[in-house]
RNA sequence: GGGCGGUUAGCUCAGGGGUAGAGCACUUCCUCGACACGGAAGGGGUCGGAGGUUCAAAUCCUCUACCGCCCA
């Protein structure tokens, strides 16, 4: 036993990392079974900027769990992603560098970017872009796997995938194939939403409403056939040259004589019918709406269940297009179409008002509103609705059956907290397509497929050309299909390459997969999959969660995970939700240099599981606290133990014994709340326990320990200290990694990480009479609170202390009276059955007496 | 509009039929053979509100208010 004389948490976190590291305690062994494996699907954070304590938070969590898994003897699979693919690094990458990407420009092998971004973007070849992607990615990744370590996780960093890697574009592109050969993957020309910033295509999944203002313009519409006119409201008054028809309530009595008849719009001329729909609401504006391609979803269903004509406006950039949809004969027709051309549609939007103004169509000033509006989550404007063709997977969006097979899933996925299996549900009931997963972007996973070209060099869509598995990944827009040859590309009888990539969901959705080498490495995938745990923010229930499910019930017919645990979002003192635009994101390195990795763990450790929990720093000084107090309460121990050895059938006095129940009804409990991933259950119970133990028992039995009743009496609070004081470092282990290890070395062998979860065994047969410890404790308790009323030394002595109790307490009692009388120095300890506690203390004159 | 969670001490939160708890903050005291990066003690709450079940409700049931979130 070596013992420092003046214990210290300086330096823990990089000793032990680093010791970690070269020992190899967490590399994940794989000659383990299945069954004896705990295998988690990491969350593979984003990696677009920096780590926010969020993400601390809830890794702390999982770590925890897989920590308890460890000791408790399972081999844990527990590796790193980073989720480097997608918009979020193009975004990045554009304002880092200062450049974007044009996929029409050269490839440029000697490229190197600016060394100041340009105020202007610079246009750079897709390759150079999406390479510079890379740069950066590897970048962050590295600062990023600098602060988990340095948090102590105890991820097997040989583990570590990305989401942009050879394995996961392979992974990606397989399932894709394999979806398509199975008709659950398919493209289709259909209206789409759209964000005319990123220019491309978003899914359900990926829409938030945003509360905007708007403004409500009656306009005027003549009959194409008869005198008078019928007037509409709409926020959107520049759809009005894609306007395909007017629609009313089929009950609505103040259309219905319209319905079949036609109108002319206003500006164009053009004449459009008037209809009836059950979706038209009467209520909203005058009950009369007019139906353009496309201003939003419902335009979308009108469109397709009226059999309307498509009247396409808007081009993919969001300004006005050149060529108008509709014909321009009617007077003024022309010109009005030239006054909007170009325009974004806001421009639009302030020109037409003024044209019906002028035009006098325009009824009364708009009466502005509040309405919700459909963004892209990550967008700032507003999604349009563009006819485009896209891939989709089918996920139950549109097929009642599927439908009902992913809430079974879900029905038999184990959540914790239990209840956040009703956002799983209420997301799957209410989707209302399928899942749109190809995007007009760079950097992500390339579209696994190619198109032959005909005679007359248009492109055969409903051919595709497809890579043999073996040859991928592949990148359809550099390498060509097997057959053809690269000069074929783009030729009449050639080919063209799918220019999208898949939506970073459709690869993340695959992270059990890919971490588990599904097809490269059939003997690790046959040993972890399905994962036994998915931990994950709430936010993402919808998006990861859901596509995870979706892709293993297609691909495996089974869960991808058997339990999913879900943590809550770290909110601002003031209970406000963390984010970038708040300016209110607590950046985690510094909290850890400042009050040690181990209190940081601590506080995360308290939320409790699905709970959103403030961010706060006096928990993280309690948390030093406590690391402090496992320091000298260790050494003090260890230093009363000595090194002569112990033995558990000394264990004989009844206040060891008492301890002993209780630290088992400990152990029980802090495994049963682990065993329901319920951690902070778990260090809430430790520190309860240990605290107690600090206070009362180590206070109890010192001077016993130290020999002043014999050697029997001192043997016995020997061995009853030294089994739980082990079981004490390794119920905290799981959170306060770095201490624990620490006061470990001090006495043991090996990795307290690789120590066993403490057991009741250890203490069976050695369970004494709880009451024992109870009433000493609170007989103590009285004396130090006399002591403190007089405001005396807690060394200040006693000549008389009397306990009035109950039988079985004095009983109790009277078995550690001994020690309560040397804990609280006190003379002469009378003990008196009655029917209420007291206890009377008479300090002596002499506080040293 | 439907659903889920929350409301307990000044603050942050635990507890989930049997005497209201912890930490922080506050007050007072204590250097005592681990611990001043400490320890002890104390003050402080009609457990959001109203009904109900029960010998007994912070806890179970119903209604309701407010806060947050999910979905439409």
């Amino acid at each position: 036993m070596q013992l420092p004389d003046k214990p210290t948490l300086d330096g823990v976190e990089d000793r032990w990392a680093q010791r970690w590291e070269e020992a190899g305690t967490f590399r994940f062994d794989r000659s383990h079974e299945r069954k004896t494996v705990f295998s988690i699907d990491t969350p593979p954070p984003t990696v677009s900027g920096s780590l926010h304590v969020g993400h601390v938070f809830s890794y702390t969590h999982t770590d925890a769990i897989a920590r308890f898994q460890r000791m408790r003897g399972r081999e844990v699979f527990y590796p790193m992603g980073w989720d480097d693919n997608g918009l979020p690094t193009e975004r990045r990458v554009q304002n880092h560098y200062g450049v974007k990407c044009d996929p029409s420009l050269q490839y440029d092998p000697d490229y190197e970017p600016p060394d100041e971004p340009p105020k202007r973007h610079l246009s750079i070849s897709r390759r150079n872009f999406v390479e510079l992607c890379g740069r950066l990615v590897e970048e962050d990744e590295r600062k990023f796997e600098e602060l988990w370590r340095r948090l102590g996780l105890s991820v097997d960093w040989s583990l570590t995938y990305t989401t942009i890697g050879d394995a996961a574009q392979r992974c990606s592109q397989r399932a894709f194939l394999r979806m398509l050969a199975r008709d659950e993957a398919y493209q289709s020309e259909a209206p789409t939403l759209w964000d005319v910033d990123f220019r491309t295509a978003v899914a359900q999944a990926e829409l938030e409403d945003r509360e905007m203002p708007g403004a409500y313009h009656a306009i005027r519409f003549a009959h194409a056939d008869a005198d008078g006119a019928v007037v509409i409201e709409t926020t959107r008054p520049e759809l009005l040259p894609a306007c395909v028809a007017l629609v009313a309530h089929p009950d609505d009595e103040r259309y219905r004589a319209l319905f079949g008849t036609n109108v002319l719009t206003p500006l164009f001329g053009v004449e459009v019918p008037v209809l009836a729909h059950r979706l038209a609401d009467p209520e909203k504006g005058t009950g009369i709406a007019m139906i353009c391609t496309f201003g939003d979803l419902t335009d979308v269903i009108w469109w397709r269940e009226l059999a309307l004509p498509t009247r396409p406006i808007l081009g993919w950039d969001g300004r006005m297009l050149e060529t108008a949809p509709i014909s321009l004969d009617a007077a003024g027709a022309t010109d009005n179409w030239a006054e909007l051309t170009g325009k974004t549609v806001k421009q639009a939007q302030v020109r037409i008002t003024e044209l019906l103004v002028e035009s006098g169509h325009l009824v009364a000033d708009p009466k502005p509103i509040t309405h919700a509006v459909k963004f892209y989550e990550r967008g700032d404007r507003p999604l349009e609705i563009v006819t485009t063709r896209q891939w989709y997977f089918r996920n139950g969006g549109r097929d009642e059956a599927v439908r009902e097979e992913l809430l079974a899933r879900g029905r038999e996925l184990r959540w914790h907290p239990e209840y956040m299996r009703a956002r799983y549900e209420s997301w799957v009931g209410g989707l209302n397509g399928d899942w749109l997963v190809s995007r007009q972007r760079f950097f992500g996973v390339p579209v696994p497929v190619w198109y032959p070209l005909d005679a007359a060099g248009a492109p055969v869509y409903d051919n595709p050309l497809v890579p043999d598995e073996a040859l991928l990944p592949v990148d359809p827009s550099s390498e060509s299909p097997t057959g053809y040859a690269e000069d074929q590309r783009g030729e009449p009888g050639g080919f063209i390459g799918d220019p999208d990539v898949m939506d970073t969901w459709a690869t993340s959705s695959l992270t059990p997969e890919i971490a588990g080498g599904w097809e490269d490495d059939p003997d690790l995938f046959a040993r972890v999959f399905p994962m036994d745990l998915r931990p994950q923010a709430h936010e993402i229930i919808r998006t990861w969660l859901f596509s995870t499910i979706v892709r293993a019930h297609l691909e495996f017919g089974s869960l991808p995970f058997t339990d999913a645990s879900i943590s809550g979002w770290v909110l601002d003192p003031d209970r406000k939700k963390m984010s970038k635009s708040k300016g209110n994101v607590v950046t985690p390195m510094e909290h850890l240099v400042k009050h040690g990795s181990d209190s940081v763990r601590y506080w995360a450790a308290s939320g409790r599981p699905g709970t959103d929990t403030a961010f706060d720093e006096g928990q993280m000084k309690v948390g030093r606290r406590l690391a402090i107090k496992l320091l000298n309460a260790s050494k003090f121990a260890l230093g009363v133990i000595g090194d002569a050895p112990t033995d558990r059938a000394a264990i004989t006095e009844p206040l060891d014994l008492a301890m002993l129940a209780a630290l088992s009804d400990t152990i029980s409990d802090c495994t049963k709340a682990f065993e329901i991933f319920d951690y902070a259950r778990s260090l809430e119970r430790a520190e309860r326990f240990f605290w107690g133990f600090c206070d009362d028992y180590v206070e109890l039995v010192k001077n016993r320990a130290y020999g002043a009743a014999g050697p029997e009496g001192s043997d016995s609070a020997r061995a009853a200290l030294a089994i739980a004081l082990s079981a004490i470092q390794r119920l905290f282990a799981p959170f306060m990694v770095f201490v624990t290890e620490e006061i470990w070395s001090w006495w043991q062998e090996g990795s307290i990480h690789r120590a066993p979860w403490p057991s009741t065994e250890e203490v069976s047969g050695l369970e004494g009479d709880r009451a024992v410890y109870l009433v000493a404790a609170d007989v103590l308790g009285e004396v130090r609170k006399a002591k403190s009323d007089a405001k005396r030394s807690i060394r200040h002595a006693i000549d008389v202390a009397t306990v009035v109790d109950s039988a079985d307490r004095i009983d109790a009692l009277r078995s550690a009276a001994d020690d309560v009388k040397e804990a609280g120095r006190i003379a002469s300890l009378s003990l008196t059955v009655g029917d209420n506690y007291l206890v009377t203390v008479e300090l002596a004159d002499d506080p040293a007496a």
